[in-house]
DNA sequence: GTGAAAAAGCGTAGGGGTTGCACAGTTTCG
DNA sequence: CGAAACTGTGCAACCCCTACGCTTTTTCAC
């Protein structure tokens, strides 16, 4: 007798393991879990694109419709496939400096591990429960440094943020074989332009050849930014 | 006679207004302008998902196959719409840290407007005219600094992460009239699991009530963090 | 036990959407 | 004037999500 949640967004609930309780009738043939570790195996394979509710069903020997008796939509699948994949965070070393390093590199070591993350389109606030581990984990990091919950919360929003941007930048620049043969191509027909396009900045910039390396050293620079900008907020309570 | 410019990631030519010369045959019936335009037209009043070549076609009163004569594949025409639709960049004050805040805002001013545009994937590094405008406006305040170019585009990541981070989560959070009722169910739903399923400090930030307000102070908060950790890194050179 | 209720899966169907190919019409160059 | 080039279109193939109704299976209640 589970109560009734109302309209939850869809896979709030489904990934906090409330299922609809089932009395009567056959068996079901799958299992939601069976049905979300194969979205994850076609992500992993082939990207976001190829999750989906066919390709699932069929793998699995059931018709497309079948699928219905298990997710309400296909976002719902999303929902749960994503917070799975997530999985959980590591253990974060004491002090919140070096804590936000490993939360920050753990991130960026999952989104190398399976890209296709990025392309999950963000519904707003996490609220499925390894999402939420990873909040939890950092925010009680946070907790030592002495400031508001408030300020807590901004300070993961940025860190998050930075994560996810410099994630999706490093994947295309670095994936794909023929990444530098396409970026200097692209320089090829770009430069010129920029040239008598009224863009003096990035003419510099392209010619002295910084806009595409470097990309490891990026990730600590601007998280030093960030942690660096965090300590003067602190040191100003 | 145009240069070949071989294989260019899709949209980066017609972008900057490179089209194939033509010479004998009918009219075209359309002009990229147009379709490029209607594309926006649908997305402003109904969202990303709105904007499809088949809709175009229609309401333009061509075949979807017509289509393809302009464009070679949806994504790019996608890349020309969002190119179109993120504009110029403000004029920019005096001084690098009023100039970060005003590019700042006018971004999430721009994201409000065209929220579907944070529904646009990232294909990488920016290369369309119009994104380049802003790149290069930002990057010519921060000469100023007095850093080296290395660490200006770091700067720059750093802030458009954060822009495009912030805008997205508080698309959700603000928009749709009934966000408020559907986050207390959210939360109604969330906080005894929060309780029982050891997320000590989340739970305390829901009881507080501190997830989901106060989003306008979160926006100059991280960029205060952001700038004063700039800064840091000024002094320090 | 036995019948009724509930639930699962399937078939059928429809609506979008992107894309490829062959064709017919139109314009313009040689 | 003829041929080449380029146009839009029709047809067609896929893929995807989703709704409805039917049959079959299971299990609870009597």
């Amino acid at each position: 007798m589970t109560k009734d949640h109302g309209e939850l967004p869809p896979g709030l609930a489904l990934s906090w393991g409330v299922l609809p309780v089932q009395r009567r009738g056959p068996k079901p043939a799958l299992s939601i879990e069976q049905i979300v570790a194969t979205g994850i195996e076609f992500g992993d394979r082939d990207g976001f694109e190829a999750i989906s509710l066919q390709r699932i069903a069929a793998h699995l020997g059931v018709t497309t419709n079948a699928m219905y008796r298990y997710v309400r939509s296909k976002e719902e699948l999303i929902v749960l496939v994503n917070d799975k994949a997530v999985g959980l965070p590591p253990e974060l070393p004491e002090g919140w400096r070096p804590a936000a390093i490993a939360w920050v590199d753990a991130q960026v070591k999952l989104y190398a591990e399976r890209p296709w993350l990025l392309d999950v389109p963000i519904r707003g606030a996490p609220v499925t429960p390894n999402q939420l581990r990873w909040v939890e984990a950092m925010l009680t990091a946070l907790s030592t440094t002495g400031l508001s919950q408030h300020d807590n919360l901004g300070c993961l929003l940025l860190l998050s943020g930075y994560v996810r941007n410099y994630a999706s930048l490093a994947r295309q620049l670095g994936s794909s074989a023929d990444a530098p043969v396409q970026a200097e191509q692209v320089g090829r027909f770009l430069v010129p332009r920029l040239m008598e396009g009224g863009y003096p900045t990035l003419t510099s910039v392209y010619l002295n050849q910084e806009y595409e390396d470097g990309l490891d050293d990026d990730l600590e620079f601007g998280l030093a930014r960030i942690l660096d900008g965090i300590d003067v907020l602190i040191a100003k309570r």
